[in-house]
DNA sequence: TCTGGGGTCCTAGGACCC
DNA sequence: TCTGGGGTCCTAGGACCC
């Protein structure tokens, strides 16, 4: 194939709330926010927030309550999943249709490996066709790896364009804090910030030794990497592989009763089992979740015995980790996960 | 304003085995 | 009762991402 390799990174603008307004085209314009049952009195947070409301301080993740009381106005819709899947479906399915190969990160976004001469052209015909077939915009990010191609996203919205390589890097991004970073939270960046490290360029240039002994062997030389811009180029086309499925729910009011901690476990059992029965892999492992009053969460897991299938055997596994904890405190969220077996080629930590 | 749901990967201690 | 060193599995917890 002709042409220089480049990793460019497809994002759908505001993607949630952009198909509900689709469908509710008097919304355009309007702060729209997505989440939950789409009712700001629940315990729920918010999927995505329009422009519009983004303008009001509403981001993804806070409560759907806090959004109402920074922007009252906001039009509440409820979360559609199977409208969200078939849109991204639509989306992906047109970037398939290029010759890259593509690799999709989630509903709204994918990296797509291309050989081109002129990427931000490439970009610009992948954004015409996006927005033809599926009246979605797109930003796209061009980059020399996987890491620089999603942050330079960041720098293409709404619907543009940008292109970060190690030829800018250092420009562009030396001296933005290091949560920047694809990988780095807000957690790590505190410790790096008490370690002297604030910026990407001075984590760039921190010593690899000392950064593992404070972060671990892997992660605290893998931080200073990613502060240099190193990232794969690797564009995986193959379908991926779940290595775990879960289901989880938050009570609107936090329960004690031990029979409806039961009850709810049992039911998220079965609901997982009924899930993966699709899939048809057996699950090796099976963990419960509990999240106690204020915020405390907690886990217990087990391995089988045997790889199942089945959904009875999920729900006593689960049943057994639960009794694991010390039930009586007012338990606010109860999970249940199923992990498969790995098939394992050994990891890299994050992407 | 108390903080969803669904995932991934890393770390670390103890058990257990040779 | 003085006690190595390596390897793997299991479990719990933390951090991050969308």
């Amino acid at each position: 194939m002709a042409g220089t390799a480049w990793v460019l990174h497809v994002d759908l603008d505001q993607f949630i709330a952009a198909v509900e307004v689709l469908r509710r085209p008097d919304l355009r314009g309007l702060p729209v926010v997505v989440g939950g049952t789409g009712d700001p009195a629940r315990r729920e947070v918010v999927a995505t927030a329009s422009y519009e409301a983004r303008e009001f301080g509403v981001r993804s993740g806070i409560p759907l309550r806090l959004a109402l009381k920074r922007c009252p106005d906001a039009v509440f819709l409820p979360s559609d999943p199977d409208a969200y899947n078939a849109a991204s479906a639509e989306v992906m399915a047109v970037l398939r249709e290029s010759d890259a190969v593509v690799e999709v990160l989630g509903w709204d976004e994918a990296f797509l490996g291309v050989r081109t001469d002129d990427p931000e052209a490439l970009a610009a015909e992948i954004q015409t066709a996006v927005t033809e077939r599926t009246r979605l915009t797109a930003s796209v990010g061009i980059g020399d790896n996987k890491l620089r191609a999603k942050l330079a996203t960041g720098f293409a919205k709404p619907a543009g364009v940008f292109r970060l390589t190690k030829d800018n890097w250092e420009a562009v991004m030396a001296d933005r804090p290091t949560d920047a970073l694809w990988g780095i939270g807000a957690k790590t960046a505190r410790k790096l910030a008490d370690l002297g490290f604030a910026t990407v360029g001075e984590l760039a240039r921190a010593d690899p030794d000392a950064l593992a002994a404070r972060l671990g062997p892997t992660m605290g030389p893998w931080y200073r990497t990613l502060a240099l811009g190193a990232g794969s180029t690797e564009v995986v086309g193959t379908p991926y592989i779940p290595r775990s499925h879960s289901r989880e729910t938050t009570f609107q009011e936090n329960i004690t009763d031990l029979a409806v901690l039961r009850e709810t476990v049992s039911r998220l059992a079965r609901q997982v089992a009924e899930d993966i029965t699709a899939d048809g892999r057996p699950v090796v492992r099976v963990g419960v979740k509990a999240r106690f009053a204020p915020f405390l969460t907690r886990g217990r897991s087990l391995t089988l015995a045997e790889p199942t299938r089945s959904a009875d055997e999920i729900e006593t596994a689960a049943l057994t980790a639960l009794d694991r904890f010390e039930l009586g405190r007012p338990v606010r969220l109860l999970g249940v996960r199923a992990e498969f077996e790995q098939a394992d080629g050994g990891s890299q930590p994050g992407r």
